[in-house]
DNA sequence: ACAAAAGTGTTGTCTATACACCCATGG
DNA sequence: CCATGGGTGTATAGACAACACTTTTGT
């Protein structure tokens, strides 16, 4: 998330196939890692993202033709950055608004439309806001966030409303200063858990006996 | 579906490595051919399954030592037969209870927990029944499905409201004979929709303005 | 005092489970 | 006419969106 909008990391290509056009990045898997280290290990070392506050497998691209050449089979993966965290960019490499790509290379705009897709899906039955969001924040961010990821406005008041009752907001006990023109203070809030929770599992056919959560 | 429980389609290994232990269906991916199509190629030739009502991606299973000697990376589906369909299997291969599997090769067992997951989530919030219930049926014979598959006894009367509520289900006219010991003959149902469709994409946070359903 | 932003109370609607009751058939 | 299984009516509880209202700040 960056500038209020949902934003996804591309590269350059420098070389053919696709000179010039933007790409995800990536590489090629190792004989010592499987592929969720494997793409650890590519952002890492080479647009130096080392702060993933979530990792999850989209899905295997594999159409023969998909890249000239070689055969390429490509596993997508979905990683979140919070939007706090400001890595080092390479010259080649920028954030691109998911509403807004640039010329892309192969099949990376399908592979970016799953990704959102899968983002907006599990931002409703799970707490991977967290993943998005800084350590503390207001409502008013968090709703921010969401708006942008989901790609319509947010209520604030429904938010904090659904993510308290499952227990996943806590607040800090700090406030954030109001801006120039006034106002409430905000509390501040954070998330209680670090990893993901699948918070809304049965949307029906629940087991008998299961009052919902 | 067989036999009131959920099973899974296993092939018993002849040679080494892991002879004698039971594996998913399987093969190497063709230069002409994406994952999907060389999964459905390999269950058509070798185990002569050919009417799959769903299939799906699961995921890519890498681990560098999954599989003794060369190194082997599996793109994993979740592939449903209808429970009226019996294809003929060949001697080495037949079906196994999730819940009761024979000694298995490499890591077919996880993927078959992660298949039966996301099948119990998904019959949960799309109308994916229709993969595993014969054309018509009666609303009974839908609850042992979804009760077997689910792992807990599902009501009859709730199946029946959560599905025709969301328009998934429709009266075929005709009805079932009565057992030998009597009751009143069942009315048979079919599914409206022959393809996949989510039913409830938003668990919460929903677009403003959108009444659910 | 007034504007601005945050947060709470309240209401109406919808969904889903649970359970009681009625229906149709065989013996 | 009774047991058996099929199907409907209805009560209750919960979740959510919408919106009015109160609270706390800056100017």
């Amino acid at each position: 998330m960056r500038q209020g909008s949902l934003q996804v990391l591309l590269w350059q290509r420098a070389l053919a196939p696709h000179s010039g056009r933007w790409s995800l990045p990536g590489g090629r898997l190792c004989a010592d890692e499987d592929v969720e280290a494997s793409i650890r290990r590519q952002l890492a070392e080479k647009v130096d993202v080392r702060q993933l506050a979530h990792v999850e497998q989209l899905a295997v691209f594999s159409a023969p033709d998909r890249v000239p050449g070689e055969r390429v089979v490509a596993t997508a993966f979905l990683g979140l950055v919070p939007c706090d965290n400001d890595p080092e960019l390479p010259n080649d490499t920028s954030w691109y608004p998911v509403e807004a790509l640039p010329d892309t290379a192969f099949d990376h705009e399908a592979i970016v439309l799953r990704a959102r897709n899968r983002l907006r899906a599990k931002l409703s039955y799970t707490n991977l806001g967290f993943a998005l969001a800084a350590p503390e924040f207001t409502v008013s961010a968090l709703r921010e966030l969401y708006s942008a990821a989901l790609g319509y406005r947010v209520s604030a008041t429904n938010l904090q409303r659904v993510l308290s009752r499952r227990g996943l907001l806590e607040p800090t006990g700090h406030t954030a200063p109001p801006g120039p023109s006034g106002g409430r203070p905000a509390a501040l809030f954070r998330f209680t858990a670090g990893g993901i929770l699948v918070t809304d599992p049965f949307a029906v056919l629940r087991p008998p006996g299961s009052a919902r959560a």
